[in-house]
DNA sequence: TCGAATGTTGCGAA
DNA sequence: TTTCGCAACATTCG
């Protein structure tokens, strides 16, 4: 699902072709895709502007307008579309920007769980956010001692985007494999080391997949219906049964915080610090 | 046939 | 402060 690096992909893809370019118009078609905004309300802030950067922030995408921006969340189903008008239109079309130059944005969410948003000021949003894990401003040290604040286990705080932003069930499980650090460990319990570790390992999965355009692990795609390639890099998740690549134990998928959780009960061993 | 599982966020409640 | 369960949805899996 849209995790850190297929948002990247997906704004790295989108950018160039909608930059620069204006809003002429915005349709809903749903009416809750600019919740708890009505469609209306949205499409006469955004309507006439132009846009001025497509970057991207945690999971979100952000459009910069000449006053304010737009937010984008795929959720878990959401993809963007560049249409040429006249073209035939997609399945599952949530809301669609007319745009300059006879082109059109379309937002595909066959879940509806994304959200299209319009903010005066960014900060709102930011403050919610934890840090940018590939930001050079987000140190090893740092993790240390956001890890050694919480007593919550590592999971589910990793999961948290006011923790760290960007990371998801897939990236977290792999990351923590990586690191060799159990999933339900107590993030205090981390050592100085293995904190580190994780460190390196968090910027690792995550710049790799991006360098491969993502994971498409059900239904993950970009631009004209683009996998990305990172899938066959996993080696945890969604290989419950398999061996371990690094030891050959079976791996293991149990439930925390109400996400499936993938494991190597050997390498990623939850108490005691002399597993490296 | 049908309930369970999927996965992200936000909410209220414990 | 943290955890827990649920709701928002559609589709696939067993």
């Amino acid at each position: 699902m849209p995790e850190l690096p297929e948002v990247e992909t997906v704004v790295r893809h989108i950018g160039p072709l909608v930059s620069g370019r204006s809003i002429e118009g915005f349709t809903a078609h749903w009416h809750k895709v600019t919740a708890p905004e009505t469609a209306e309300r949205f499409a006469a802030q955004v309507t006439g502007q132009r846009i001025e950067t497509f970057v991207r922030r945690g999971k979100f995408i952000l459009l910069q307008l000449e006053h304010g921006w737009v937010h984008i969340h795929l959720r878990m189903t959401g993809q963007l579309l560049v249409a040429d008008n006249g073209q035939k239109s997609n399945a599952h079309i949530r809301a669609s920007f007319d745009l300059s130059g006879m082109r059109s944005l379309l937002f595909k969410d066959t879940r509806k769980f994304g959200r299209i948003g319009y903010l005066n000021d960014l900060a709102i949003l930011m403050d919610k956010l934890g840090p940018e894990p590939l930001e050079s401003s987000f140190t090893p040290h740092q993790l240390a001692n956001m890890l050694h604040g919480s007593r919550r286990q590592v999971k589910p705080l990793l999961l948290d985007q006011s923790f760290i932003a960007g990371l998801g069930n897939i990236y977290v499980d792999e990351a923590l494999f990586r690191a060799r650090i159990h999933p339900a460990t107590a993030a205090r319990a981390i050592s100085t080391v293995k904190a580190h570790r994780l460190h390196r390992a968090i910027q690792e999965v995550l710049t790799e997949s991006i360098r491969l355009k993502g994971t498409t692990f059900r239904s993950f795609r970009f631009g004209a219906d683009q996998s990305g390639e990172f899938r066959q890099s996993l080696q945890i998740f969604g290989r419950m049964g398999e061996p371990c690549p690094n030891c050959g134990t079976k791996i293991s998928k149990i439930r925390i915080a109400q996400r499936g959780t993938h494991f190597c009960g050997r390498c990623q061993r939850k108490i005691g610090a002399h597993n490296s």
